[in-house]
DNA sequence: TTAATGTATTTTGTATACAAAATACAAATA
DNA sequence: TATTTGTATTTTGTATACAAAATACATTAA
């Protein structure tokens, strides 16, 4: 079965897909051979996705001894939000300049099903939560900066670990940085983002 | 010769060197065949190495028909200083944060040899600014802010079309970081690195 | 002359083959 | 028994082989 298109994307999606979802248990060894025949692919392609993986902390590559499911330890994962805190906050920051209406409408419309509803369902804000603050990130055009967030895959690994804190509380704080974005305040849109992202992080160093 | 030791990585730094200085230049196909003779390997080192550079910005991959060495806009550049802006920002804030003296003489060390000097060497203090941004990464220690954190690739390639602003102009600004940073001032040690940034990054705007 | 078409060549994407390092494991030694 | 040593097996790193897509180029038709 030799047919030229990209097998790399889908063997990368399969891939993060089976990491995030835990099916590749964190520390567990990728074995080239055992992948490959699983896929029903040879070890060529399996090795671009590999690395794409690794760039995307998914996985652990050790020289001459192969590559590892990535574990997360609490000073990583705080690590992590740190990063966020300033590219997040600068996102906004940026959106909140620009000013366009038709970003706030589609950012407004990540949480509209949760705006009336009095039980939030945790599932589906989850999703809602990944959604927003990935739009965040791609609404401002800047390929280098979406290029970097790659933390995006590592969230649903996070959130296995349990919510950090309750819809109820990051709700109103998600409608605090669209409310700056949309009174055009960068300095705010800024702080409210950054100031969002921070008392996670500080959840963390308490777990 | 075949010799398993890690051949992609000493391939990656050779290739980042040629892009680097223009032996290959923007916009230029990497022909696989071609740069694996003269490298004297064989395509699959290679490959690795390609999607390395590839995930540094510096090579830019069109399926199926190859890789190019990346050009760099004006817009891009740009960008690439918003990015710069935040993660340097909040490098800046971590390391006044934690007011370590040996860090400091550290970053102090970068410049030393121009505190005393009337005239500045335009070529060495190149050198000691990229070492200087590169070293407020690296002291956080901050795993994935310095793996994110790939634009000190770029940095040579966009001196190359001239320094953007004068030594002594800038000097001064990087020992408003290291003060901030030495009096443990957070907010200020931010506020000096972004501003530092962001002055370079209004000049990209007019060029 | 210009545009279109078909063929040859080049080049990428993938699979496979093989060498050397790493690992597992059994036998030998203390 | 615990530790070392040697051998077999596994697995990675690299090279090569080959198919299909992309490109170059010449030939033909308008």
């Amino acid at each position: 079965m030799i047919e030229h298109q990209n097998l790399s994307e889908p063997i990368y999606d399969r891939l993060k897909e089976m990491i995030v979802s835990g099916e590749l248990k964190p520390g567990e060894k990728i074995v080239q051979e055992k992948i490959a025949e699983l896929l029903g692919v040879s070890r060529t392609p399996l090795m671009k996705a590999l690395l794409a993986l690794e760039n995307d902390f998914l996985l652990e590559s050790i020289p001459r001894r192969g590559m590892y499911v990535k574990t997360l330890n609490d000073k990583e994962l705080y690590d992590i939000y740190v990063c966020r805190e300033a590219l997040e906050g600068m996102a906004a920051r940026i959106l909140a300049e620009s000013n366009d209406s038709k970003q706030i409408a589609q950012l407004k419309n990540c949480f509209k099903s949760f705006n009336s509803e009095n039980k939030i369902n945790s599932n589906a804000y989850t999703k809602a939560d990944e959604a927003f603050h990935s739009l965040l990130i791609k609404l401002t055009g800047n390929a280098p900066l979406d290029k970097i967030y790659f933390f995006g895959s590592i969230y649903e690994k996070v959130i296995n670990r349990g919510l950090l804190r309750p819809p109820e509380e990051t709700l109103k704080e998600h409608h605090s940085i669209i409310k700056a974005i949309e009174e055009g305040d960068p300095y705010l849109a800024e702080k409210n983002a950054r100031e969002h992202i921070q008392k996670s992080r500080i959840l963390l160093l308490n777990k």
